[in-house]
This record gives structure tokens, C-alpha cells and sequence, in this order.
RNA sequence: CGGGGCGUGGUGUAACGGCUAACAUUCUUGAUUUGGGAUCAAGCGACUCCGGGUUCGAAUCCCGGCGCCCCGACCA
């Protein structure tokens, strides 16, 4: 992409209103726009990344026998009603409307009812079970304080499968598989390293626990417990004598840390499916109420997750998984030789699959420099007098910062780490 | 939902109740520059969030509304 085309400009100063360091520095780079207090829009560059992070959860979702679908956005109320959590008193961050003719209806924070009711559809063998639909989709909750950039907000991101299994043994199997296929996710992710899985409370499901991926960054909310050499935490609001029990560990080994909540799991059973009637026929002629479990994935959160504990003093420093380009191309104002063999080379780049963007702006250096450090793409090379001069290109790495000089063909090899 | 702070060009700030609301940046034009937001010159850009009130006079004081941020509570 020519930087010169890009509608979003970079910005030296933060809106006074918008003090999270990953709002901060996306509104700065241009990556999201600020629609009102916890609600964001995603321009060109921001879109970019929410599409990788999308593209490698579908993969993982997919290889454990996900099926994306989309469902709606706006929910009948009776759905709700029938698990008693259409009432503000048991949910209180409902955004609820009106049809003109008076019916209410409810933006979706959650698809666990809409989900259980569309599959009473589909189900009503063992044959059909199990399932694994999944969507990625805006949620809407309205916090009474959003705050933190992307990590609070009222309008948000997020990728949600719910399983549909026969029995709670093949329940347990698969909840198992998600875990490792998160892990999976926030690993390739470039997080995985400071992303816990965290005993958590179980909600309004009737279970005691649900599970918590939760990574690591002061800008967190969340207070966990955490034993890095474990591998295991808990999170604050069950941390007790009996959650420290179940997981065999003793206070001492745990440290307080902050984390930010980036992935949700639980076992539902069949708090959903008998109420609303979801049930199967098994092998041996008996109706059943089918086992639920459902797993959300915070997608925008992520993309403010990524920036906080990747940022440095300069700007955001995106992991290549999900940066918007892989290289940006930089030539410097210098004879007219350097503007033809960079345009040259963008040319090739593109030829070649290679994400590039090209900043093609007549403009000097230090500017040039300072936009691409703010936007964070991994591989900077400068093309200019110098470079020319010399017959090679020179590479900056955003994350370290090492300069070296390579040569054309090992740019277009793509391989360049 | 309790508490605190705050709304002034696109952005960040300034202005005692009193001149044409100032400065920086962005933007436009030109010059000069060209490896870390350089310099110079000339411009464009604001009914000071909205509505009322006090006053000869309000960005400034008072009341109401709306919006934003922070702390806490809450948090499928």
C-alpha cells in the first residue's frame, strides 16, 4: 500500500480525553478512531491487524472442528427470559431497544441462548452431536464506567464458540483441546509467554470455575495469583482455600501480578439447553439435555493487549503474526535514482505477496522515521543515496532496533530473520 | 452507581469579569533544506460544548443539561 494514499494521518499528540497507552498510540498512528466514551472505530491499518488476529483464531477454531457462522445481532427477549437473564437485575449491561411496535428487543452481549435455540434446529440425534459453531462478532455491553482504551469497551470484538457435546466426559475432552489450542492462539499471538491460564469464577452458570487466559501488563485489570514456574494462576475473585486446594499449590509459590483478561472458557452443561429445550435422542432411545460449553476470545481487546506489552517509548511495536504489513518501505529525498529503484522495488514486493507499505511521501527523514516507528512494523528499509551507493539495503528491526544492511534478493526472499 | 477532575481553532495548551480570544502544532503557499518531526516568510482555521441567568461588559461568576477522563463499586 502507498503511505501516500493512506486516509489516516499520524498525529504527535494524544486526544487529551484518551489517556490508556494502547488507545493512545493507536489514535496516534491512525489505527482506530474514537467514536465516544468505550466505543471505537478501526480505520485502514487498525483493520489490518483486527483481520490477522481474526485469521489465525479462525485457523484455530477450524482445526478443532470449529464452524464459523455469524448470528444476529439484535436478540428476542423471550430467549432470555427463558434463562431468566433478560431482567436488569440479573444482567445489568443490556442495551435494549424497541421495535416500532413496541416488542423489545436486546443487543447481544452474549450468544450462549441464541445459540442453544438456534440448535434445537439441528440437533436431535447423538448422530448430530458433537458441534462447534463460532462467530466473530460485535458485542455490546453497556458498562457503566468503560475505560482503558480496547480493554473496556461498550462496543467490542470478540470471537465466541460454543460446544455441543453429548456427554460431559466428551465435554471435559474437548474443553481440554481448547485450552490447548488457545494457547496455541496466544502463542503464535507473540504473547504466549506471558499469557496465563487462570482459575476464574464461573459466572452466572451454576459452575464454581471457569478458566481465564490472562496476560500480563500493569494496564490490566484484573488481579491474579500467579506462579509463573507452574504455569498457573487464579484469579483474585475465587483466590481461597479450596481454589489453592483444587490446584494443589500453597500461597507461597503465588506473586500478585495484573492481567488483562484476554480469553474466557466454560463449562456450561446443560444450564442453557434445559431450560430451552435442547435436548437429543441418545443410542439407546432416551431424550437427553445436551452438554454446553462456550469459549470467547477478546479480538479487539487483543489488539490493545498486543500494544501495551509490546510498546516502547517511541511507538507501538506490532509481533509480525499480526502487524498490518510485514515491511515498510522507506525511501529518503535524494537523487532521482532513489525514488525510481524504491517505487522499483515496491513494485516487487507486491509482485511477490509481500505485505509492504511504501511510505512514497516527499518528506525528510526524521518525519518519515518517526511516523514508522509510532506505526510499528516489523521491518523498516531505507532506501536512499547511501543504500544506493553501497548496492544493498539497509533493514531496521522495530523490536530491536538492529540495523543491517541486505541484499535485494534476500528482501524478496521474504525471509529476513 | 458513589466520589474527584475537566470541556477554548483539527490536535495540545494560554488568557485578572474589560482591546480584534493568544501560543505551539497540523494544514495551504513560497524559500531554504534533505539520515531522526529542521529553518524562515506569508496565509487558512474558534459564535470559547449546549441552554438559561448575573453584569454596562462573561471563555472567565451562578444554575441546568450534555460530553470526556480518573478512583471506587460493578463486570458473561
Amino acid at each position: 500500500m502507498l503511505q501516500s494514499k493512506l486516509f489516516t494521518k499520524t498525529r504527535r499528540e494524544a486526544p487529551k480525553d484518551e489517556l490508556a497507552k494502547n488507545a493512545e498510540l493507536l489514535i496516534r498512528a491512525g489505527f482506530i478512531h474514537k467514536e465516544m466514551a468505550g466505543v471505537y472505530s478501526y480505520l485502514p491499518l487498525g483493520w489490518r491487524v483486527i483481520q490477522k488476529i481474526i485469521s489465525i483464531v479462525r485457523e484455530e477454531m477450524n482445526a478443532i472442528g470449529g464452524q464459523e457462522i455469524e448470528l444476529s445481532a439484535l436478540q428476542e427477549k423471550g430467549v432470555w427470559e427463558k434463562t431468566g437473564r433478560w431482567d436488569d437485575q440479573v444482567v445489568d449491561n443490556w442495551f435494549k431497544t424497541k421495535l416500532k411496535n413496541e416488542t423489545e428487543v436486546g443487543l447481544a452481549y452474549t450468544h450462549e441462548a441464541a445459540m442453544a435455540e438456534l440448535m434445537k434446529d439441528h440437533v436431535s440425534s447423538y448422530r448430530d452431536l458433537p458441534s462447534y459453531p463460532y462467530q466473530f462478532q460485535m458485542k455490546f455491553r453497556n458498562e457503566l464506567r468503560s475505560k482503558s482504551g480496547l480493554f473496556r469497551g461498550r462496543e467490542f470484538l470478540m470471537k465466541d464458540l460454543y460446544s455441543f457435546n453429548k456427554t460431559t466426559e466428551e465435554l471435559d475432552l474437548f474443553y481440554e483441546e481448547a485450552i490447548k489450542t488457545y494457547r496455541k492462539i496466544f502463542d503464535r499471538l507473540n504473547i504466549g509467554d506471558s499469557t496465563y491460564l487462570t482459575l476464574a469464577s464461573g459466572g452466572a452458570f451454576g459452575t464454581d470455575y471457569s478458566h481465564e487466559f490472562q496476560t500480563l501488563t500493569a494496564a490490566g485489570e484484573d488481579t491474579i495469583y500467579l506462579s509463573k514456574e507452574k504455569k498457573m494462576a487464579i484469579n483474585k475473585e475465587v483466590m481461597n482455600e479450596k481454589a489453592l486446594k483444587m490446584l494443589k499449590i500453597s500461597e507461597k509459590e503465588l506473586t500478585e501480578e495484573r492481567a488483562v483478561e484476554v480469553g474466557n472458557i466454560y463449562k456450561l452443561g446443560d444450564f442453557y439447553s434445559r431450560p430451552l429445550g435442547l435436548t437429543y435422542t441418545t443410542e439407546e432411545g432416551n431424550e437427553q439435555a445436551v452438554i454446553m460449553g462456550s469459549y470467547g476470545i477478546g479480538i479487539s481487546r487483543l489488539m490493545g493487549t498486543i500494544v501495551e506489552v509490546f510498546a516502547d517509548d517511541k511507538g507501538i511495536v506490532w509481533p509480525e503474526s499480526v502487524a498490518p504489513f510485514k515491511i515498510h518501505l522507506v525511501y529518503l529525498t535524494g537523487n532521482d535514482k532513489v525514488k525510481a529503484y524504491a517505487d522499483k522495488l515496491y513494485g516487487d514486493l507486491v509482485g511477490r505477496n509481500i505485505e509492504v507499505l511504501y511510505d512514497d511521501r516527499d518528506l525528510r527523514a526524521g518525519e518519515k522515521f518517526q511516523d514508522s516507528d509510532l506505526m510499528g512494523i516489523p521491518y523498516r528499509i531505507i532506501v536512499s543515496d547511501k543504500t544506493l551507493e553501497s548496492g544493498r539495503l539497509e533493514m531496521k528491526e522495530r523490536k530491536s532496533g538492529e540495523v543491517k544492511m541486505i541484499s535485494e534478493e534476500e528482501l524478496l526472499s521474504g525471509k529476513l530473520n
